[in-house]
DNA sequence: TTAAAATCGGATATTAATATCCAAATACCC
DNA sequence: GGGTATTTGGATATTAATATCCGATTTTAA
């Protein structure tokens, strides 16, 4: 479901919401607990402080730190540099299917991809650290209707 | 959020969805009808067929039929060959982390992979061809924050 | 029976994603 | 200011996904 770089993005992001208050934390450190290789590691760190992300600071003593709250960081947000999140434009029949009067098929895809990535955006650092309150939003098995 | 080779497989089955009553459809055909390289086409509709999806008739007249009803076949299932659905094993967090107890990372991403995954079992071909009845399920589009 | 239509499948080329290497640039500490 | 720890970023290698090529096999039609 996610690419192997996202899913290094979102190891990092989580690390990183665990050991908050400890300061900064090295490239090379993450790399190194989380078994990622860390020259590559270090270019993802790298553009997720460019987007925003994460902030860096260099020199001895420096490292990367989240620049919000894990409460406050989606999933998606994490992912999204690396991933594409949106559908693509180009109709899934073989006719050219304007923007303006989409296909049903066109109607549909952007549907179920803004549903995917309702479920990414819901779902905060925070919450794969701590254990899912019971009956909090998501009951087991995701039934179709979820009435709120 | 569907691979290249995944949206291949898709539209294939929507064409023969459509084009029903017709009999065979030829890969070449569909190929072209698409706009995808035709011998990469076949090789998707090879598969499909192996999986179960599709039936093949060769010959003079022969091509691609639909195994069930578009009412009956899923997204997914048409999909599942070319990507992987489920989420990979290994933790998201550093330590090992075994299946047996697993930890919060673990679980909660399992549900929304879970949650993904029902999206693209309960939308199936025949949901993409005609047009969403007015209400059903899916009210207000999840605010796009279009970041970009 | 012959020829044409179509799938089947292996070998290979191309392209994109992932990973590595190395030389800077920057900031801290003494 | 010198030395060390760290990010930055370009160039390059490796691997996986995508695409092409071509011959073999099966089946139908004439």
């Amino acid at each position: 479901m996610l690419s192997r770089t996202g899913t290094y993005a979102l190891q990092a992001a989580l690390h990183l919401a665990r050991t908050n208050g400890d300061g900064n934390v090295t490239a090379t450190a993450m790399a190194d607990r989380l078994g990622i290789p860390p020259t590559y590691l270090a270019k993802v760190l790298h553009r997720l402080a460019r987007e925003g992300v994460m902030v860096s600071t260099r020199g001895a003593g420096g490292g990367y730190r989240l620049t919000a709250r894990p409460t406050e960081l989606s999933v998606a947000a994490v992912v999204a540099p690396f991933q594409e999140l949106q559908p693509r434009r180009d109709c899934l029949l073989g006719g050219p299917c304007d923007l303006r009067n989409p296909c049903s098929a066109h109607r549909r895809r952007e549907q179920w991809t803004a549903e995917v990535l309702a479920v990414l955006e819901r779902t905060t650092l925070a919450d794969l650290l701590a254990d899912a309150p019971a009956g909090a939003g998501l009951d087991d098995l995701p039934n179709t209707e979820t009435s709120r």
